[in-house]
DNA sequence: CTCAAGAGCCTTTTT
DNA sequence: GGCTCTTGAG
C-alpha cells in the first residue's frame, strides 16, 4: 500500500497529473494541502523530477511553513531543496539576486504600510496636494490598484488626463515612486511588480528561473492578483527535452473562498485559467472532510445566493452532528460575556482544550469587548491581527536604527529616528537638511553628514554630528566578523540611552515597551540561531515580510481570536461567529454600495467563516452595540435569514428586537428607512454598562500606552500576563530526539530554562550542535 | 523645540 | 471610544 491510496478518486487524480496545466478547484476542507503535498512526493518519488525544479508559492508564512512541515515529512529525499515560499519572500529572493540590473541596489529596503504612508505624506506636502482632500489612505490605496494592474506611474498619468483628482493621483504616483528608487526601497507591491519587470527586461535571467522551475504550484490561486498572475505565467513557460513548449503549472483554489477583491484579488486569475492554457486539466475536490453535515448544509445555503460561481457542491460522509447554534443578545457586552463564559465552562466540565474553540469577527474592532470579558473570566487567548509586534512603536525605532545602519539611503527610517530620543532636533532643522538634500540630489543621511556647511542650519548643525558620528561608528564595527547582530543591537541601546530614558519613565507602559524591546532582542538572538548566513539585511527582511497570522502555532492551548479573514486556511473543532448584525457582517459599506457583487465578496467571507468550523458552529447578535462611541441598533445579519430554518437553534430569550422609533430624537444617522438606529454614546441607557476597570496590578500587560496600539497581540505578552502557567511548556525532554524545520532530526542534550523559556541544546546529525530558543524553534518530538 | 490639550477622523478586511 | 494630527503656550 502506497501512500497515494489514501486518497479519494479526485484526489488521486490531482496528485498523479504530472504535466500541463492543471486547475483544482478545492472546496473549503476538501484537503487541498493534503493533494498538493502528496502531488509534490509523487512527482519526486515517482516521475523522477528533481526536487531542485519545484516551486511552491502560497500567501502566507504560515501557510507556506505548513506546507514545508508537510512535505519534509513525505519527501524521501531532497525535500530541502524545493522552493516553498510566500509571494513576497520568492520575490525577494530573486530581486536580492539581480535587482541592481534595474538600477537598485540589492541592499534595498521593504517598506511596510507606515514607511508608505509617511512617504506619500512627504510627496503631497513637496507637491502642495492638500492632504485633507486627498487621504493619503486614498491616495495609497490608489497607487497600490495601479501596481496590482501593473499599471506604471507614467501609463497611468497617459490613461487619466482628463479627470482633475486622478492627475493629482498621478502626480503623486509618480514622485512617489521615484522617492522609493531615491530612497533604494520597495513596498509590498513592488516586491512582485519589480521581479516582473526583471524578469521582462533580462532574457538570461528569465531563462535561469524558467528552467530552475518547471513545476509551479499556487496555493489560494483566487487571491492572486493580476501582477501575481503575470509573474506565474512569466516563470512557469519552460522547454522540455523534447523541445516542446511546457506549462507545468498546478493553481489550487477555490472562487467561494475569494475575499481579496478590495485588495487587488483578480478572480478572473481563476474563472479564466482554462482560457489562459487551452489544454488544462481541471479537478473539483468536493468531499468535505472537516465539518459535520449540519455545519456543511449552512455554509451550502449561504454561498448559494450568490450568482458568479462556478458551481461546486460540497458533501461529506460526516454525522450531522449539532445543530448551529444562534442567539441574540441585548448588548455587545453581554454576547461577548457569554461567549467568555461558554468557553470557561466547556474546558472546565467538559474536558475541552482552549485552542479548541475560535471567536471570529468582521472587524478587528470587535476584539476589544471579547478581550475584557475573557480577561474577566481568566481564559487564555491570543488575538490574532490588529497591529502587530513589528508596528509598535518602540520596535520600529529600533529597526529604523538597524535599517538607518544597513541602508544609509533610506530617508524614512533616518527621518524617524534622527531626533528619538529627543536630540533637540526639530522639524524645522529636518526641513532644512532635506532643502539641502534635494538641491544637491543627495540622500538625506548624506546631507546630514555635511550638516556643518549647510549654512542655514546655524548651531543645529552641533546637535546633528554626534548622531551621524554614532551611526558611522556602528557601521563601521558592522565589517567585524566576530561583531554579531546582537552585539550591535545591545551597542544601540546603550549609545542613544533608549531603554534607560524608558526606564527613567517609570510608567507600566514603559515597562512593556522595555519588555517588548527584550523580546526584540529574543527575536534576534533565535534569528541568529536558525540561521546559516545570518546578515543584517536579511533579519530585516525577514522582520517585514511578517504577517500576525504567521505567530499562530497550534502547538500553544489558548483560545484564538480573530477576524474571518485571518481564519481561512484553519479550522476548529469550536467556531463563535459574533456580531451576526447587518451593517457589521454584512459591513455597512456594502451593504450601501452600489455595486452588488459586493454583497458577494461578504457572502462568501461568512461561507469561509462557516466552514472553519469541524464540530460546532454557535452564532451571534447583539441588538445593541457600541461602535465608534456610538450605541448602535442593527439588526440581524441577512445571512442569518440565508440558513434554513431547521438548521438553527436559537437559544436564549427569543425578544423582538428594540429599534428606536422613527420619529424619536434618535432618529438613526443613516437615512432613508433602514432599521439602523444610532443615537450619542452619552445618551445611550444602560444596560450597557461601562465595564469595571481592569484591576492594574494583576494585569500589568493589559495597560495599554497611549501611542502604538494593543499590546495584547504579542506572543511575549501571552506568555508574560496569563500566569506561570502560560510560560512555553515544552512537550520535550533532553534525550528526546526531535525534528527542526530547518536543521531536521537531532537528539537534545541539554535543556536550560530562562525566564518563561527553554535554552535546548540539539545535537543535530547534520549540522551538529545548535541551541535554540524552545519558544521559537517548534521543535516536534519524534 | 517640546509638551499638552483639543479637534477630527475612524472602521471592512492585509501580504 | 480611541488614535492621530494640529495648535498654542512655555
Amino acid at each position: 500500500m502506497s501512500i497515494y491510496d489514501t486518497l479519494n478518486p479526485e484526489q488521486k487524480r490531482a496528485v498523479l497529473h504530472n504535466r500541463g496545466p492543471l486547475l483544482i478547484l478545492a472546496g473549503a476542507g476538501s484537503g487541498k494541502t493534503r493533494v498538493l503535498t502528496h502531488r509534490i512526493a509523487y512527482l519526486i518519488d515517482e516521475a523522477g523530477v528533481n526536487p531542485w525544479n519545484i516551486l511552491a508559492i502560497t500567501f502566507t508564512n504560515k501557510a507556506a511553513r505548513e506546507m514545508r512541515e508537510r512535505v519534509d515529512n513525505i519527501v524521501g529525499y531532497g525535500s530541502e531543496n524545493i522552493w516553498v515560499s510566500t509571494f513576497h519572500s520568492t520575490c525577494v529572493r530573486i530581486l536580492r539576486r539581480h535587482i541592481d540590473r534595474l538600477g537598485y541596489d540589492t541592499n534595498f529596503t521593504i517598506y511596510d504600510s507606515d514607511d508608505q504612508k509617511t512617504l506619500i505624506r512627504e510627496v503631497c506636502k513637496y507637491l502642495d496636494v492638500d492632504t485633507k482632500k486627498f487621504k493619503e489612505r486614498a491616495l495609497m490605496a490608489a497607487i497600490s490598484h495601479a501596481k496590482d494592474e501593473m499599471m506604471s506611474p507614467e501609463q497611468f498619468e497617459r490613461e487619466n488626463q482628463v479627470d482633475y483628482g486622478k492627475r493629482t493621483i498621478a502626480k503623486v504616483y509618480k514622485e512617489y515612486q521615484s522617492r522609493l528608487k531615491k530612497n533604494n526601497a520597495l513596498d509590498f507591491d513592488d516586491l512582485i511588480n519589480k521581479t516582473v519587470e526583471l524578469l521582462r527586461t533580462n532574457e538570461d535571467v528569465l531563462h535561469y528561473y524558467q528552467n530552475r522551475f518547471k513545476y509551479i504550484m499556487v496555493d489560494e490561486y483566487q487571491d492572486t492578483n493580476t501582477a501575481q498572475f503575470e509573474l506565474i505565467s512569466t516563470l512557469a513557460s519552460t522547454v522540455n527535452e523534447e523541445g516542446e513548449m511546457e506549462h507545468n503549472l498546478c493553481v489550487v483554489g477555490d472562487d467561494d473562498q475569494s475575499i481579496y477583491k478590495f485588495r487587488g484579488a483578480n478572480i478572473y486569475n481563476i474563472l479564466n485559467f482554462e482560457k489562459q492554457y487551452p489544454d488544462t486539466k481541471i479537478i473539483k475536490l468536493e468531499q468535505n472532510y472537516r465539518s459535520t453535515k449540519n455545519i456543511l448544509a449552512a455554509a451550502n445555503e449561504v454561498i448559494a445566493h450568490n450568482t458568479e460561481r462556478k458551481s461546486k457542491a460540497l458533501w461529506t460522509e460526516q454525522e450531522e452532528g449539532d445543530p448551529i447554534y444562534w442567539q441574540i443578545f441585548d448588548t455587545d457586552r453581554d454576547e461577548a460575556e457569554s461567549i467568555a463564559v461558554d468557553i470557561a465552562n466547556a474546558v472546565k466540565n467538559d474536558d475541552k482544550m482552549y485552542s479548541d474553540f475560535a471567536v471570529l469577527y468582521r472587524t478587528n474592532a470587535q476584539s476589544r469587548i471579547l478581550e475584557e470579558r475573557l480577561v474577566n473570566l481568566g481564559v487564555p487567548y491570543k488575538i490574532v491581527g490588529g497591529v502587530n509586534f513589528y508596528q509598535r512603536k518602540e520596535i520600529k525605532d529600533l529597526l529604523c536604527y538597524l535599517k538607518t545602519i544597513d541602508n544609509g539611503n533610506d530617508d524614512i527610517s533616518v527621518k524617524r529616528i534622527i531626533n528619538v530620543p529627543k536630540r533637540g532636533i526639530g522639524l524645522t532643522s529636518v526641513d532644512k537638511v532635506q532643502v539641502h538634500a534635494i538641491d544637491k540630489g543627495i540622500s538625506f543621511y548624506q546631507a546630514l553628514t555635511e550638516a556643518e556647511y549647510i549654512p542655514t542650519l546655524g548651531r543645529a548643525a552641533s546637535k546633528i554630528s554626534p548622531f551621524v558620528s554614532m551611526i558611522e561608528i556602528l557601521k563601521g564595527k558592522l565589517h567585524n566578523p566576530d561583531y554579531s547582530l546582537l552585539d550591535l543591537f545591545d551597542e544601540i541601546i546603550e549609545a542613544t540611552g533608549y531603554v534607560d530614558e524608558l526606564r527613567e519613565d517609570g510608567t507600566i507602559e514603559s515597562q512593556t515597551r522595555i519588555e517588548n524591546i527584550q523580546e526584540l532582542r529574543n527575536k534576534i538572538a533565535s534569528y541568529l540561531d536558525s540561521t546559516d548566513e545570518p546578515s543584517l539585511s536579511n533579519f530585516l527582511e525577514e522582520v517585514s515580510l511578517v504577517a500576525d497570522i504567521d505567530t499562530v502555532t497550534d502547538d500553544t492551548n489558548v483560545v484564538i481570536l480573530m477576524t474571518i479573514h485571518s481564519a481561512k486556511g484553519l479550522e476548529f473543532p469550536y467556531v463563535y461567529m459574533c456580531g451576526m448584525e447587518d451593517g457589521i457582517f454584512p459591513s455597512y459599506m456594502t451593504i450601501t454600495s452600489d455595486d452588488p457583487t459586493e454583497i458577494e465578496e461578504e457572502r462568501r467571507l461568512c461561507y469561509v467563516g462557516i466552514t472553519r468550523a469541524k464540530k460546532k458552529l454557535s452564532l451571534s447578535a447583539a441588538k445593541m452595540r457600541m461602535q465608534n462611541g456610538e450605541m448602535k441598533f442593527n439588526k440581524p445579519s441577512r445571512f442569518i435569514n440565508e440558513i434554513p430554518r431547521f438548521l438553527l437553534k436559537q437559544t436564549g430569550a427569543i425578544s423582538a428586537p428594540r429599534f428606536p422609533r422613527e420619529d424619536s430624537a434618535f432618529v438613526n444617522s443613516f437615512g432613508g428607512s433602514s432599521n439602523y438606529g444610532t443615537i450619542p454614546s452619552k445618551m445611550a441607557a444602560s444596560p450597557y454598562k461601562k465595564p469595571a476597570p481592569l484591576n492594574k496590578s494583576a494585569n500589568t500587560m493589559f495597560d495599554k500606552p497611549k501611542t502604538g496600539s494593543s499590546l495584547l497581540n504579542s506572543i511575549p505578552n501571552l506568555q508574560k500576563g496569563l500566569g506561570a502557567a502560560k510560560s512555553f511548556q515544552p512537550n520535550y525532554k533532553v534525550g528526546d530526539t526531535v525534528k527542526h524545520i530547518k536543521f531536521g532530526t537531532g537528539m537534545i542534550t541539554k535543556m536550560q530554562q530562562s525566564g518563561n523559556d527553554y535554552e535546548v541544546t540539539v545535537d543535530f546529525e547534520g549540522s551538529g550542535q545548535r541551541k535554540l530558543r524552545a519558544s521559537v524553534a517548534r521543535l516536534k518530538k519524534l
